[in-house]
DNA sequence: CGTAATTTTTAGTCTTGTCTAAAAATATAT
DNA sequence: ATATATTTTTAGACAAGACTAAAAATTACG
């Protein structure tokens, strides 16, 4: 049986890894609200129960088993948010908080049964995909940035045919593949799109939003 | 913020007093499964923080305040049950394990909404009443099926401790919590009842009349 | 390339809540 | 009423998981 502490490392490492390749032990730190050195001990602990790779000074990265419990903790938090607000009438905005302390709860029925409960529900109340028990998370469908609405998300694959030169903006911008968009709020007056990236927010032309290819969920 | 362990001595507490007047330390360990010693070092702490009134050597009572917080998980324990057995279809010998973690989840508008989203149950499943926000118990005229007479009724709400194996007994019967029960004849030679429940006839054995607890309105 | 800055780890401390072993207080029984 | 048994408390240890301060490794820069 793992500890609820050991449970929140393993989920912040499966976030992590989508955003970067290698996760280093100040991004865990900055993620969960801790010291280096306490992340450190636990990488240890982690490392020693075979749930990521670990190599001083190298960074760390889950293994399939360890990756296989943080997706088990992610189906349970967003089958518990969906719960929150389908059945008990919180705004989607609430449900963090409640569902971080619900998604420790040990009872494999108890899951299996709320899913049932809930109709087997693909998406949680953010439309973030909820894991099946089996740890697979149903593929998600590319877009364009344009396709988007407000409050949508969606990460970076790649640009549109023949728009090359859009890569070398990104790049400027320190927009990378992979990163994480969120739509904050589209002008209607010229279709501009104000969107949230690594926590910077960026304005974007709809022509960029045009040939802006992403991966989103729906 | 109360610990989950601070929780679980006051509610332990709580079931104690009903049993005994003067709450021993002994009898506290044995009820959570461990050392007196480990309970000495808690009440101290609970006695520091006002929940108890604790003398060296004299035993242990709740203050308001402490029977307040054992009040108040004790709601959220029924809560948690009625909603796994009613919603998700749990039976309800097997409820109590997953409603001992429920009970520590912290937030007050949670348990509201739960508690409107299950219809504001007066009794959890096991028969139990559930207390009010404030802690206030709703008086039951709770009596044996036994004590009942001729054409007398009342409301299931359930079995005596011990025999929880009733409850399969009735599960089969399709019989429920909150089913309506008139006596309808008491045979004398060997006090066996013939009820009827569900505009149906059953007949009880007087064993099973000296277990079964009744919602009456006198 | 070598020094400075940054990142990560180590070493040692603290708190919570448990334990064991032994001492102290209370209860029981002749 | 005193010796014995039981209950309760104290004292000290330990594990988990956090912290601080300092050392070590890595990375970045002039």
């Amino acid at each position: 049986m793992n500890s609820q502490s050991e449970e929140d490392y393993l989920k912040a490492l499966y976030h992590l890894e989508m955003d970067f390749d290698a996760v280093s032990t100040n991004s865990i730190a900055d993620y969960l609200d801790m010291k280096p050195s306490s992340v450190t001990d636990m990488l240890k602990k982690l490392a020693e129960k075979k749930f990521i790779n670990y190599e001083k000074y190298k960074g760390t990265s889950l293994t399939k088993k360890g990756r296989l419990i943080a997706l088990s903790i992610i189906r349970k938090h967003r089958l518990w948010e969906t719960f929150l607000v389908e059945k008990l009438g919180f705004g989607w905005d609430q449900v963090h908080i409640i569902a971080e302390q619900l998604e420790h709860i040990k009872s494999e029925e108890l899951i299996e049964n709320l899913d049932n409960f809930l109709g087997n529900p693909k998406y949680d109340p953010h439309g973030d995909p909820i894991p099946n028990k089996d740890g697979e998370i149903e593929k998600m469908n590319q877009k364009l940035l344009v396709e988007l609405k407000a409050s949508q998300k969606g990460i970076i694959t790649g640009v549109k045919k023949g728009t090359a030169s859009l890569l070398n903006y990104l790049d400027k911008e320190k927009v990378k593949l992979g990163d994480s968009v969120k739509v904050i709020e589209i002008l209607e007056f010229d279709g501009t799109y104000i969107v949230e990236i690594n926590k910077r927010k960026l304005t974007f032309s709809e022509k960029i939003c045009q040939n802006l290819l992403l991966e989103t969920n729906d």
